[in-house]
DNA sequence: GTGAAAGCGCTAACAG
DNA sequence: CTGTTAGCGCTTTCAC
C-alpha cells in the first residue's frame, strides 16, 4: 500500500487536505466535532505526515545536530561523551527533536561533511562541541546564520556566543578551597594549557589560595595535557618539591599523579592528598577512591538542546551563558 | 540574502534548472562547457541543495538512523556503544550518509519516540541495536517496509533478517580451546543466559570442550548476567567446585571473577587461570591484565552501514548474516 | 470554521 | 544535449 497523505486522510474526513494540516497542528478555530473525526480517521490509519514535504513547506524540520569535532572524538573512549549524549538524547526525546550527529575522527572527513552541515537547510540548528581553540566551525555557523550553541567554549572570545559549560572555575576553587581547609599548605596542581576548561580550573585554583593568604608557587604548578603518562612523569617532578596535596585538573590525569606518588613509595592521604576532577572514570575504583569534582555531563547535554530550541524560535535574543554547578565528592585521597 | 535555489543558479549560468539539477547528480549527457559553467557557479556561490525539496522529489534523503533500544541505553557507561558510533559514524561519512540517532532510555520514550522512527518518510533506512529477545521494533520495521538492518540478534529467529554480528561462537570457543592447550582440565564458565551473544559463547565453549573429550560439567558453568557484583558471588560458587581455569562471557564479569578468585586468596594465573571476552574495557589495566577474546566493534559499526546501504538499494535481495572474526588476545591471566 | 489555491525547491519524464 | 512541465506532500494565505 503507498504511504498516505493528507489529501486521503480528508477524503476519509470528508474535510480538505488544509483542514487537516490544521488539526495536526492544532490550529485553533477548528469544530470540536471536525477535530475529533479527522484524529480517530489518523490514528485509524497510522497516518504519519512526510517530514520532507512539511519542512519543505515551512522550513522548520525539528531535527537538530551535535557535531563532535575531529580533535576530540579521538577521546571518545571516554564516559564522557557516552554521558553527555544521552542528555542531549533525553531532551530531544523530551522537545520532539531528531538527532543527528555528526562525529568526526580527522580533519579531512569534517571538512568534507562540513557543507553538509553548514549550508544545510535540513537541520533546525546545530550544538558544536568545542575545546581547544578551533573556533572554525563556530564562525561559519555564524555566517550562514545557522542557529547553534557551543557545549564547553575555545579560548576565543565567547560573548556573543550562547553556550554551555561546567562551571570550571567554581571547581578548581571548591577542590582547592577543601584541600586548604583540611590544612594542607603546599597545594600543587596537575594543569592543563591552552583550553578554557583548564584555564576556568586554574584560575579557581589560584583564587582559592589567594584568598586565604597562601602564595601561589610556580614550582608547584605542572601541565599535563589530560594524559595519565604525563600525569605521571609531571607528577614526578613535582615531587621534588615537596607538596602536601596535589589537585588534579583530570580523574585521568589523577590516576598516573595516584600511581607516581605510590611509586616513590608514598601514601596518599596519609603523605599526600589528591583530587581529580570529573567524576566520570574510575574515579570511585581508584586506590584510594579519589575525592573529586562532579560535573554533571548529562546536564549540560539536556541544557544544550534547550538552550538552542531557544536560539531556534528567538534568533533576535540575547547569547546565554550557562555554567551548570559542580560538587566536591569527598573520598578516601584527602583526609 | 535568502538561499539560493536551482533556479537562481541555473539564471546565472544561462542554462535551466533542470540542467542544474543534472550537473549536481552527474547524470551522462551534458556538454562539458555546461557541466563546468555551472559548477564553476556553484563553487563561487556556495549553493547547497536543498535536502527537504530533494527528498520529496526524489524519496531518497541519504539519511540513516541508528538506534538503540531502552534496555541497551543503560550500559551506556561502557566504553562499547562509543566504539559502535565511531564505526558508524566513519562509514557514513565515507559513503555520504547523515546519521540519525535514537537513544532511549525508558520503554515509554521508545514507545513514544516510534512513531517518528517506524513511519518516517525521512530516512531511507534504519540500524537497530538488537540483543536481549525483544523482536518489536524489527517486526514493525519488516511491517512498514523500512529497509533496516540489526547489529547483533535477538533471540527470536532471524533467517530472514540481513545482521552483523560478533562470530560470538568463535570466542567462546577460541578461549576455551586457549585454555586447554595451556593444559587446565577443569575449565568453568561464568555464562549470561537469555540471550543470543551468551547463547553463542556458551555453544562454542561446549564444542571446544567436546571436541577435545573433555567432559561438560554442570557445576562449573555459572550464569551471572553481565555484572560484575554477580560474576563475584556467582565465582565463588564455583571455587567450591574446584575448577582450575574460568572462562567469563564479558570482561567486565571477569573482574568480579579475579576479585573472587583474590580474596578466595588464590593466585592468577598460577592457581586460576582466567579468560574474558571483549578487550573493551579495563582488561589490559586489570591485576594481573586479562587474556581475552577482542571483538571488533567499531568493524562491526562500520560493518552496518555497509549492509544497510546495501539493503537500501537493493530490498528484494537475500538477507545477509555477517559474523566479525574475533582474536584471543593473550596477557597474564593466563599461563 | 473551512476550502481553494499557490507555492516551498527539487527530480524526472517527455519533448525536441 | 537541453528545456518544459508536472508533480512530490505539506503549510499558509486568502476567500467565503
Amino acid at each position: 500500500m503507498a504511504r498516505l497523505t493528507l489529501e486521503d486522510i480528508g477524503r476519509k474526513a470528508r474535510v480538505s487536505r488544509a483542514t487537516v494540516s490544521r488539526v495536526i497542528n492544532n490550529h485553533p478555530n477548528i469544530s470540536d466535532e471536525v477535530r475529533e473525526r479527522v484524529w480517530r480517521i489518523i490514528e485509524e490509519t497510522g497516518y504519519q505526515p512526510n517530514i520532507a514535504a512539511r519542512t519543505l513547506a515551512s522550513s522548520e524540520s525539528r531535527i537538530i545536530g551535535l557535531v563532535i569535532p575531529a580533535v576530540l572524538a579521538n577521546v571518545f573512549s571516554d564516559p564522557y561523551y557516552p554521558q553527555l549524549m544521552q542528555g542531549v538524547a533525553a531532551a530531544c526525546n523530551d522537545l520532539d527533536y531528531t538527532l543527528t550527529l555528526f562525529l568526526f575522527q580527522t580533519q579531512a572527513e569534517q571538512d568534507r561533511a562540513m557543507k553538509r552541515l553548514v549550508g544545510n537547510t535540513l537541520l533546525d540548528g546545530v550544538m558544536i562541541h568545542a575545546d581547544y581553540s578551533d573556533p572554525t566551525l563556530p564562525r561559519q555557523l555564524a555566517r550562514a546564520r545557522t542557529p547553534f550553541v557551543q557545549i564547553g567554549r575555545t579560548t576565543d572570545d565567547q560573548d556573543n556566543i550562547t553556550y554551555v559549560d561546567t562551571d570550571n572555575y567554581q571547581g578548581g576553587y571548591l577542590a582547592t578551597q577543601h584541600l586548604i581547609a583540611q590544612s594542607y599548605t603546599r597545594i600543587a596542581q596537575v594543569a592543563t594549557a591552552m583550553n578554557m576548561a583548564g584555564n576556568d580550573r586554574d584560575r579557581g585554583y589560584r583564587d582559592a589560595l589567594q584568598e586565604n593568604d597562601m602564595p601561589i608557587i610556580d614550582d608547584l604548578i605542572v601541565y599535563a595535557d589530560f594524559s595519565e603518562a604525563k600525569a605521571y612523569t609531571m607528577t614526578q617532578h613535582l615531587l621534588e618539591h615537596q607538596p602536601d596535596a596535589i589537585f588534579c585538573q583530570s580523574d585521568t590525569m589523577a590516576l598516573g599523579t595516584l600511581q607516581a606518588i605510590h611509586d616513590a613509595g608514598l601514601r596518599v592521604p596519609n603523605d599526600m592528598a589528591v583530587v581529580g576532577f570529573d567524576d566520570l572514570l574510575h574515579a570511585a575504583l581508584s586506590d584510594p577512591p579519589l575525592t573529586t569534582i562532579r560535573q554533571d555531563v548529562t546536564g549540560i547535554g539536556y541544557k544544550a538542546v534547550e538552550l538552542l530550541q531557544h536560539v531556534i524560535q528567538s534568533p533576535k535574543s540575547d547569547p546565554q551563558h550557562v555554567q551548570l554547578p559542580v560538587e566536591l565528592i569527598i573520598r578516601q585521597s584527602t583526609k
